[in-house]
DNA sequence: TTATATGCAAAAGCTTTGCATGGGT
DNA sequence: ACCCATGCAAAGCTTTTGCATATAA
C-alpha cells in the first residue's frame, strides 16, 4: 500500500546515502529496501536483523551503522521508549505523526492533530526556537464505560 | 529555593513509600534528601549514585531499585534522552513542563504552554483516550541573527 | 524475630568497535 | 587499485539480578 510513499522515501534515502559518500552495499541495500516496505511502525534493530538473517543477508554491526546513518541524516526517526531499546521508523514529511502508548498493553498507535502541531510551533516561536524537531507521547488507554 | 515544594515532594515520596509497604533505610533516606534537592534538572542514576558515594551511602543497585519504586509510584517522570541513557526527575503537578533539547549544545530547558496542554487533553479526548502521562520534546536551537 | 533494604559482584541486554575480508567505484 | 562496506567476535555501557548481611518494624 502506498507505494509511491515507499519508492519516494527509497529514492531519497538512496539518494542522500550516496551524497554522503556511501557506498552501497548488500546491507544496505537489504535494510532500505526492509524500511521502505514495513518502516512505518516502530522497528528496532534487533527485529531489522533478524529479518534480514532470514533473507540471507546483514549483519548486527552493519544494521546498527546504516541505521545509525540514516538517522543522522534525518532519513530515520528514533523512538526511545520506556524499556531501553531504541525504534526506529522512515522520516517522511507527508506522514508526520506522534504516538500514544497504552499504558496496559504497551502497544503504540500513531495519530496527528493539526491544533497539537500549531501549538507546537507557537511554542518555538515564543521561545525563539529554530526547530528542527519535534515528538509527543501520550500515554494511557482506552475509554471504557467503566471509567 | 522553593523550600516549600521541595518539603512537599520529600514529604508526600515517604508517605507514598510507606504506604506501599516499603521500609526506610539508609540508601533510600539519601536518593530522596538529593532528589529533593536537586531533582529538579535530570539526573541519571549514575549521577544520582556518584553524588551518594561522595556522601558514603547509596550503591548502584540500591539506587536503582529505589528510582525504579519512584517512578512506578508517579513520583518521578523519567526521560529517555537519545544516547540510551534515562534520566529522572521529580513528579510535581503544580510544576509540569516540557523539554527543549539544544540540538548543537545538547543542553536540556524546561517550558511550560497551555495551549499545548489543551491540545493534548483535546487529542486524548478526540481518541478516546484515558491519559495517564504524556510528554513534549522540542528539538531545535535559538535563533540567531543569521537565520 | 521476621521480613525487607542494602551492597557487592556477577549477569544480562543493547549497542559499539576492532579487525580481516569481500565488494563497489 | 583503492578504499569503503560487511560480518564476526570482542568489548563497552547501562541496567538487572542473586545472594549474604545489616537493619527497620
Amino acid at each position: 500500500m502506498d507505494a509511491e510513499l515507499r519508492d519516494r522515501w527509497l529514492d531519497h534515502a538512496q539518494q542522500q546515502m550516496t551524497e554522503a559518500g556511501r557506498r552501497s552495499g548488500a546491507a544496505r541495500t537489504a535494510v532500505l529496501t526492509l524500511l521502505a516496505n514495513e518502516g512505518q511502525c516502530l522497528l528496532t534493530a534487533q527485529e531489522i536483523t533478524d529479518r534480514l538473517r532470514r533473507a540471507g543477508a546483514g549483519s548486527t554491526a552493519s544494521v546498527y551503522r546504516i541505521i545509525d546513518d540514516l538517522h543522522q541524516l534525518g532519513l530515520l526517526h528514533r523512538f526511545d521508549g520506556g524499556d531501553g531499546v531504541a525504534r526506529y521508523e522512515i522520516a517522511d514529511p507527508e506522514h508526520h505523526h506522534h504516538h500514544l502508548v497504552d499504558d496496559r498493553s504497551g502497544r503504540v498507535e500513531p495519530f496527528t492533530d493539526e491544533r497539537l502541531e500549531r501549538a507546537i510551533h507557537d511554542v518555538a516561536d515564543r521561545l525563539g526556537v529554530e526547530l528542527t524537531g519535534h515528538d509527543v507521547i501520550l500515554r494511557g488507554h482506552r475509554r471504557s464505560a467503566a471509567d
